[in-house]
DNA sequence: AGACGCAATTAAACCGGTTTGAAAAAGTTC
DNA sequence: GAACTTTTTCAAACCGGTTTAATTGCGTCT
């Protein structure tokens, strides 16, 4: 393995100019450099980056950690977003880490993260509403972009879509349209996204006078099997009336119900209405589903990209607070949402 | 941020002594460890993870490159996979790296990395049966396992199921179903797995004097949407005769043809029978299915975590030829296959 | 020719750990 | 208590780069 005083010797330099012509220093002679870019060349010199890293103090790599037990790493979200983020860190010539770590000891492995100079910044994705994650990386002053937020006025970098607005959107358009028994089918309790878009479905519900059981309400994993569950269930009539329409988080849920809905022997757009939110996942398009899906729309993908680029500034000292983004998602209006069926015009009692 | 020499001015001790003691040497005076051990939690030391590299040669992560256009982080199998791999690694104390390169330089990429020392192994997954990546890294005799394998007498250490003996095993079910028009969704064309898979459905389909034409074998991304426009394709009867029976690479493809099916009003297990190889996706279980289906089962999880193991052993010196593991994928029959329909015996011609 | 300015090069220190070989301290033996 | 082990500690070299401060070489001005 060829080392730089290998190099240096070779072309009897001293390993200071080496290293200088081959970073592009303006100092160097231009012959030199040529000379030393072609021995390097011909004795496939390759900089250790090890050494590379101690001296300047850059790691060149972003981590991220994952618990071992809840699976994050199987969510085709979450690997869109992660398909997003790294090639966009590519970009800035930065490498991810994946670390995983059992969740009783997630903080210790976020602080040794912080303090012991593998990486040059964190990646926090999906945040709980309090989550100590992030209060930890701040203490420190380490850099780390979140996606999502914990709350409306945070001090930290970060990228969101407006959940509140989509949510609040679908709602009113399902109302508009005469329903008044509404099911959501959520995700996970406890994330800030499932949160702030359960307030928002909620609080517009209350303000058009209607009333949603907390059984119409569920928060689970957002997969195609959890979501046939729950909706056949709400589908029954065993927890009362059934919803004539579904919100759902994603369009994989969004797949359950019509499943769930096909089973039970309703038309979708006609029996029953279904909106869902789209995260455009490459494999999975609302727009060719049968009927085509009425969905809420914010890539998730350019969620990873946008993030990148904002860990690439936080890095070079951007101030977090000037790194906050948070983009609306698109209502689309498709032929999975009609009129309610007059037969089932009732809301749920309060 | 507290160094090595802080530490031990502190105590007054030389580096040596404490380096020693922290890392459990067994030269240190007992009570000496203590008050470092001691020291080193009042001072929140926390080894610098460079300069433990550089010193050590050891980098302690393994690398793994992705290409930026085809996305295979966002295939769900493949992250079942990178889900295996990295709690497997994390076992090791080994982190992942995930490098993003462009196509055309992904070589340089490979031996960037097998000569910088920024890793110590590298994962190679879903190789093409002349896969250049895998003669780079033997050449430069780096440490690699391989999910997968190029042929039958390989010198590289490597984890694989057996897909010849799963795809014979399904076809020849089918064939003793009276089945004699099968088609085949396969993966894309060039990968060593999908080769080898097609092979063993061709061969046994010869050797039972069924005639399969090109256009019932599919070669594409394991998504449901693809086998959905295949399958729909080859019901149509555009092509000539419809299958009567589909083997899938995937369960997702298998979805993709429950939904043509529908469409197209056949009753699978009855009217059409499906095949599919299962990898046990976490939120996608074929023995939930209606009608269940009938796979051939191997997790792809378990690969994962099977090459973790096997990466620890490779960098730690044993021979590759001693990191060669198979493992047979089982046929687990359920109610999606049934006999041919009596109407739709005929074999395509030859 | 001497003084000066500028460009190109170098020796040496540095990043923060580990490890070798020697020295000091402690413990045994006679 | 001297001689000899054995245990514990230390100074210095090392890993392979980068960077600061000093030095050399060369053309220019007077």
């Amino acid at each position: 393995m060829t080392t730089l005083r290998d190099l240096a010797k070779h072309l009897g330099l001293s390993p200071a100019t080496v290293s200088r012509a081959l970073n592009g220093f303006p100092e160097v002679g231009e012959k030199t450099r040529i000379r030393v870019l072609e021995a390097s060349e011909r004795l496939r010199y390759k900089a250790n980056s090890t050494a590379k890293r101690l001296a300047t103090g850059k790691s060149g790599m972003v981590g991220m950690i994952f618990r071992s037990s809840r699976n994050l790493l199987v969510d085709p979200h979450f690997v869109d977003f992660l398909a997003g983020l790294s090639t966009g860190l590519a970009d800035h010539e930065l490498d991810l880490i994946i670390h995983t770590a059992p969740q009783r000891d997630l903080l210790a492995h976020y602080e040794r993260f912080a303090s012991s100079g593998s990486v040059d910044g964190m990646i926090v994705s999906a945040p709980e509403l309090n989550d100590r994650r992030i209060t930890t990386l701040n203490e420190r002053d380490f850099p780390f972009v979140v996606h999502g937020r914990t709350g409306d006025d945070v001090g930290y970098a970060y990228f969101d879509i407006d959940n509140d607005a989509a949510f609040a959107a679908a709602t009113s358009l399902l109302i508009d349209l005469g329903h008044n028994r509404i099911a959501l089918l959520n995700g996970e309790a406890g994330l800030a996204f499932v949160v702030q878009r359960e307030i928002a479905f909620r609080r517009v519900a209350a303000m058009r006078g209607l009333h949603i059981p907390d059984r119409f309400v569920s928060h689970d994993l957002m997969s195609e099997e959890h979501a046939f569950v729950h909706a056949t269930e709400m589908l029954s009539g065993r927890l009362g009336p059934a919803p004539t329409a579904f919100l759902c988080s994603s369009t994989l849920q969004a797949l359950g119900v019509i499943r769930a809905a096909s089973a039970a022997g309703l038309v979708i757009g006609t029996d029953l209405s279904i909106i869902a939110h789209d995260d455009v996942l490459p494999h999975l398009r609302p727009e060719n589903f049968n009927p085509p899906l009425t969905v809420t729309r914010s890539p998730i993908r350019m969620a990873g990209t946008a993030l990148a680029e904002m860990m690439g500034a936080r890095i070079s000292g951007v101030d977090p607070l000037q790194l906050q983004r948070m983009v609306s998602a698109d209502l689309i209006v498709r032929a999975s949402t009609g009129a309610a069926p007059l037969t089932g015009r009732a809301g749920w009692p309060h």
